[in-house]
This record gives structure tokens, C-alpha cells and sequence, in this order.
DNA sequence: TTGTTTGTCTAGCAGTGCTAGATTCGAATT
DNA sequence: AATTCGAATCTAGCACTGCTAGACAAACAA
């Protein structure tokens, strides 16, 4: 019994190993260098046991976006925190967001970019993206105004974000003006 | 020499089969299916003649995102042309812009989310790209507040356009409210 | 009619994601 | 301790990708 537990164990390290690769080689070099030959040389395995974890290379980079959601969701929870007051706790959230973005472009590219064949914005959305959601619905929810549904305010600071977050690192905004820049969303979407 | 010059209408009529072909497959079944052998049989030549008129796959969205570019910064002024007061006018902007992204994915996708090799924010930026940023800026300018940067302004409510329309048509926001979003959005970044 | 340039194509390289079938290994059974 | 058998793993290969060298043909100039 406790050589099958033995398996398990050493089965789920190697799936980590696997997502830990794929992410460390996608931060270092950008996701296109992340191929399945690649990788599987990197963890010390043939190809096919990639497969024998996940269906493809899709949900590796799906494993990659879950893994990020959960950081990103504690990032901003622990910018918030430190913050005094709806407005400060605001601007926190939204630096906390766009520093994560930008430290982290590979994971961010897998959780908004890519297709990691994860589901949004339903039901079966998986619980780490639904948290990461609601990290945000909690800071920006008090400043949403009255009338205005905090759910449907949240995704559109969360869309000026994501925008802002792209732009910025496609190179299509200049960075130099970003603090700028969020200074302006916070104080003109956020009431009071 | 109108021998020449036919043959340089010829390369040039071909140049633009290339282009629209590409972009209606695009457009039709994705950038995925969008190969180069594809492209050739469908513009009946051989694959190396691709070649002889873009360095690669990469030049060619650009040139489709070059096409896209003019068309929205027509669809904007279009829009903005028939509206009543600054208020109005950026409704109408907002709405245009959303419109277009969701009306043509493939073309926005080889403006914003694929590598089309194009420099932005920089002085050889090509022309139909700042000609449909400034396109906004026209509109939005107008609403930027006292003191704001005109230009900064349109950065942000371009970032949040932006935002809303990948994250809407990734499936990351359900489209249904598309219409309140973007009241919200007009209502608290325009001022007046 | 010849020679040369220009245009185009065939064939192929090195890479991709993914998988069928062979093989090796290790645990359980005799 | 040897044998069996099932699970784990690998080798080899498929069909595809973007891209290109070199062969060939057509159109022009001498």
C-alpha cells in the first residue's frame, strides 16, 4: 500500500517539475521556447510523459495561468491590506496588478494571453481565477458609486488594467509614464 | 518601359491577393490556419513567392494590420462625425472602437495581440497607426480635463478599450453587458 | 538566334505538437 | 529465487510549420 503511495507522491512532484520548467523556461526565453522537446529534456524524461500528465501542451500552460492566479490573488491581497482608506487601498491594488504584469509577463501572458483551455467567467470557472477575481471585487467593490453594480465595475477597472498591462508590454505605450497613468485611472473611476 | 510598368502593377495587385487573402482567411478560420502553404494555394503560387514580396509570416500581419488600422481610424471619425457634444461624441468613439474589434477579431489580433513587426509609440511608427491613434485623440482630447495630458488621457480610455475588447471576446467577460461597461467607462473617464 | 536576366517552382531542411508500438523495469506470485 | 505480468517509459515516426537553395523556364536584349 505504501509503494503505491510512494508512486503518487513522486508523480506529483514530477507534475510540478513540470509546470516549474515550463514556467521558468517561458519567463526566461518567452513562451515559443517552451516546446515539448524542450522541456521534456529539461525534467530528464522523454516527450510522451508529458502527455501521460497533461493532454497537451495547452494545459500545461493552463497549470502555468492556475498557478499565477493564485499568486497574483495574494499579491493584491497583501497590497491592499497595508493600505488605509478606499482610495489608497484602490491605488494599491491597481500598482499590485500592473508590478505583477510586468514581473511576471510569461504567467500573465498564460493567464489573459494564451489559451491554457481554462474556462472564465462561468461556472466552471476554476476556483483560483474565480479568487483572483474576487481579490480584486474586494477592494474596488467600496468604490464602485451608487447604482453601479460592483461585479460590472470591477470588470471594467480590471479591463482598463489588463489594457494598460498589455499595452505597456507590447511595447505600443511608452512605460516611462505608467505611474501616470494609474494615478489618472484610480482617480477618476474610483468614487471617493 | 510600360512593359515595366505593368509588370510593377501586376506585383503590386498580387501584393494586395496576398493581403486580402490572408486576412479573409484569418478572418474566417483564425490566424492558426493562416499557413504559408495555405496562403500560396490559395493565391495559386508557390509558397516562395510569398517570399518575394514580405521577409515572412510576421510582415504579412503587419501589412493586414496596416489595412486595419485605416479602416478603424475611418470607422472612428465615421462615428464621431455624426455626434452631438463631447459627450456624445466619445459614446459613439467607445462604441466604434468596440464594434470594430469585435466585427473583425482576426485584423484587430494583427493590430494589437500578434507580432506584426511594427514599431509603436516611436517615431517610425508607421503612418496609419498614429493617423488611428490620433483618431481618438481628435474625440477624446476634448474630455481629457484641466491639467491632464490630452495625450496621456487617450492612452488610459484607449487601455480600457482595449481591455474590454480582448478580455470580451477571450470569453473573459460575458458580452451581454458590453453596452453598461462601456456607459460606466465614458461616464466616469470623460469629464463633462 | 543567341545570351542574360527575371521570375517561378520543386524539393528539402530543421523545427513543431503529438502518438503507436516496442521495450524495459519493478513489484507481486509462485 | 525465479518467473510472471502489468505499469512505466522510450524510440521512432507522422503530419504539419516557416523558410530557402538550387533547378528551371519564360521574357527580354543584343
Amino acid at each position: 500500500m505504501s509503494v503505491q503511495e510512494r508512486k503518487q507522491r513522486e508523480r506529483a512532484d514530477r507534475e510540478r517539475l513540470i509546470v516549474a520548467t515550463a514556467r521558468e523556461l517561458a519567463e526566461r526565453q518567452g513562451w515559443d521556447a517552451v516546446t515539448t522537446r524542450r522541456l521534456a529534456e529539461r525534467i530528464e524524461y522523454s516527450q510522451p510523459v508529458l502527455y501521460s500528465h497533461f493532454r497537451g501542451k495547452r494545459e500545461i500552460i493552463g497549470a502555468v495561468a492556475l498557478e499565477g492566479a493564485a499568486e497574483m490573488a495574494a499579491a493584491l491581497r497583501a497590497a491592499t491590506s497595508t493600505a488605509d482608506g478606499p482610495h489608497a487601498r484602490v491605488t494599491a491594488l491597481a500598482r499590485a496588478y500592473l508590478d505583477f504584469a510586468a514581473r511576471n509577463p510569461a504567467v500573465y501572458d498564460a493567464m489573459f494571453e494564451l489559451d491554457g483551455g481554462l474556462a472564465f467567467a462561468d461556472e466552471d470557472t476554476p476556483e483560483p481565477l474565480k479568487d483572483a477575481f474576487a481579490a480584486l471585487l474586494e477592494s474596488l467593490g467600496e468604490v464602485a458609486g451608487d447604482g453601479v453594480h460592483p461585479g460590472l465595475f470591477t470588470e471594467v477597472f480590471w479591463a482598463a488594467l489588463h489594457g494598460l498591462a498589455t499595452l505597456t508590454r507590447a511595447g505600443r505605450l511608452p512605460p516611462e509614464y505608467t505611474e501616470r497613468r494609474t494615478e489618472l485611472l484610480v482617480d477618476r473611476l474610483a468614487m471617493l
